[in-house]
DNA sequence: TCTGGGGTCCTAATACGG
DNA sequence: TCTGCCGTATTAGGACCC
């Protein structure tokens, strides 16, 4: 808590949807929706446009559909948004070297840090000038919100949204509280929510009238206290420049359930291989390995193995996954699978080597003292096998709606290596075959430049020609889903000639993004 | 056509060494 | 030797956030 509002929270406008508007001149002023396209898919961002139909983040994909039937749906392309919130994110470094990122679109700044700023008049003035700078460089708008505590900014931001800025004087912090909803609290979700409703609690003034004493008897101590606090407007938790990550996981929704135990097993060593490259990648190694298994119920459950030493080995935590999921009952089907790992700690190369192979000789020697024949399971998966091994390789079907994989279609395609699935290359086939086209890709026509997927499907693709800069919607055409001619592309800087602009977007970043569902 | 993906933090039960 | 207690890990689950 200080006295002058020195602490900034950003978040920019419906940053996806945005983007995407920003890159595609004919979708400006409509309706955008943003999400997993799958039949499971579910709402990443709505443009205001389309908000005003009802739809809005985490609301199933076919919900959306229904309400907005004439919107234009796309698959969340992390590239760009991650060269946007670069460009932003250096922005706000200009400000303070004290910058808390959030998410992509999301982060608090510590101005006084920073130096930027001392006092209401230079706290609104530098905020201001952040607001005309991310427009003059990305195009696009964010809202500013500026207190005491980053609690505060954070409402305040949400305030001024879209495209403004709200200060909240220190002081007058519970005016601002006091009749809001309960759920503008950081920490209370749906289910707190509901439990204080029950309890009588709708406003943050009920809970500062409740007293501690109550809120810790109805939601336990830490999470009771820190709400009394909150509530009261009080909140000192300073703005963290760097956070090293604590896990790292991956996991997906099948578009059907499965069922055959032996596809759940292969299932689960993707994703297990996929988890270590991204854990490599992050230059990580992790002690303990999680599966997480949700069933076609939705009831989730996760199990965990603690190894006796951190690991990056795909053998070790593929061999571990596989273990955790003997002991998972999966009749009736499986929706999602996950593999993780925590515990994380920095690796060493030859510790690894060592761990590996000490893993390796101790479960031999585990299974030699239990009688059993030695390494029955270890032993019947060579380390070999590698991904390509696993699982029947993912058919896009034009028929049943095309975004059938991950989220970055488009340039997962000159990144294939890095991603484990076995049908992303298809994409990536330089002729005749069919390709997977997903919608909101971007792609270049040898003849008519840069454009993007407007729909495929039949063989066919549907290419919209315009760009970034265009003043008007560009022309439409449509060629074999196998056109040579026709070819993926990177992202363009949704303001032209901006030199902040990675020139060429890192491919090795390709494992992550969401999205990912894969077809059965 | 119900309900993504990648995280963090908290709690409670249980195990274990002393 | 048995029991109680304490602190610490491990495991599972759930709430929450963007």
């Amino acid at each position: 808590m200080r006295t002058a509002p020195t602490i900034l929270h950003l978040d920019m406008d419906a940053f996806f949807a945005a983007a995407e508007q920003a890159a595609k001149p004919s979708l400006r002023g409509k309706p955008v929706v943003v999400g997993g396209l799958g039949p499971r898919g579910v709402v990443a961002t709505a443009s205001y446009e389309a908000r005003r139909f009802g739809v809005h983040s985490a609301m199933p994909m076919a919900q959306a559909r229904r309400l907005a039937p004439n919107a234009a749906y796309l698959v969340p392309r992390f590239s760009l948004y991650r060269a946007v919130s670069d460009q932003v994110m250096e922005l706000l470094r200009g400000l303070s070297p004290l910058v808390e990122p959030l998410s992509l679109d999301e982060a608090f700044v510590d101005l006084e840090a920073g130096g930027s700023a001392h006092d209401a008049a230079t706290a609104r003035e530098a905020g201001e000038r952040l607001r005309r700078d991310i427009r003059a460089v990305t195009g696009l708008t964010g809202s500013v919100g500026l207190a005491g505590s980053k609690m505060i900014a954070k409402i305040a931001s949400e305030e001024a949204k879209p495209d403004g800025l709200v200060l909240i004087e220190p002081g007058t912090e519970r005016d601002l509280l006091d009749p809001k909803s309960v759920r503008i609290l950081p920490g209370v979700g749906p289910a707190t929510g509901e439990h204080l409703r029950r309890a009588g609690m709708t406003t943050v003034a009920d809970l500062a009238a409740a007293g501690e004493d109550e809120l810790v008897r109805l939601l336990g101590k830490a999470h009771g206290e820190s709400l009394y606090r909150m509530a009261l407007g009080y909140d000192d938790r300073p703005v963290v420049a760097e956070r090293d990550a604590k896990s790292v996981s991956v996991e997906d929704t099948f578009d059907v359930d499965l069922h055959d135990r032996v596809r759940v097993r292969t299932e689960v060593e993707r994703l297990a291989e996929r988890c270590v490259r991204r854990l490599r990648a992050a230059g990580r190694s992790g002690r303990t390995v999680v599966l997480k298994v949700r069933r076609y119920d939705f009831s989730t459950l996760t199990r965990s193995e603690t190894l006796r030493g951190p690991t990056d080995d795909p053998v070790v935590v593929r061999e571990a996954a596989a273990r955790l999921l003997e002991s998972v009952d999966t009749t009736g089907g499986v929706r999602l699978l996950g593999v993780g790992v925590t515990g994380l700690a920095d690796f060493t190369q030859e510790d690894l080597f060592a761990q590996a192979a000490a893993e390796r000789a101790e479960a031999e020697q585990a299974e030699a003292e239990r009688g059993a024949p030695a390494g029955v399971a270890a032993g019947a998966d060579p380390a070999g096998a590698g991904p390509g091994g696993a699982g029947a390789p993912v058919g896009p079907e034009a028929v049943a709606g095309d975004a059938v994989d991950a989220a970055e279609g488009g340039r997962v395609a000159g990144a294939a290596v890095g991603t484990g699935g076995a049908q992303e290359p298809s994409a990536v086939a330089g002729d005749g075959e069919a390709r997977t086209w997903m919608a909101g890709q971007d792609v270049r026509h040898a003849e008519y430049g840069p454009g993007w997927v407007q729909g495929s499907g039949l063989g066919r693709v549907t290419v919209r020609f315009e760009e970034p800069g265009s003043s008007q919607p560009g022309r439409v055409r449509t060629f074999r889903a196998g056109d040579p001619d026709l070819e993926p592309s990177d992202p363009l800087p949704l303001v032209p000639g901006q030199s902040s602009w990675p020139a060429s977007l890192p491919k090795s970043r390709s494992e992550e993004g969401g999205g990912g569902s894969a077809s059965p």
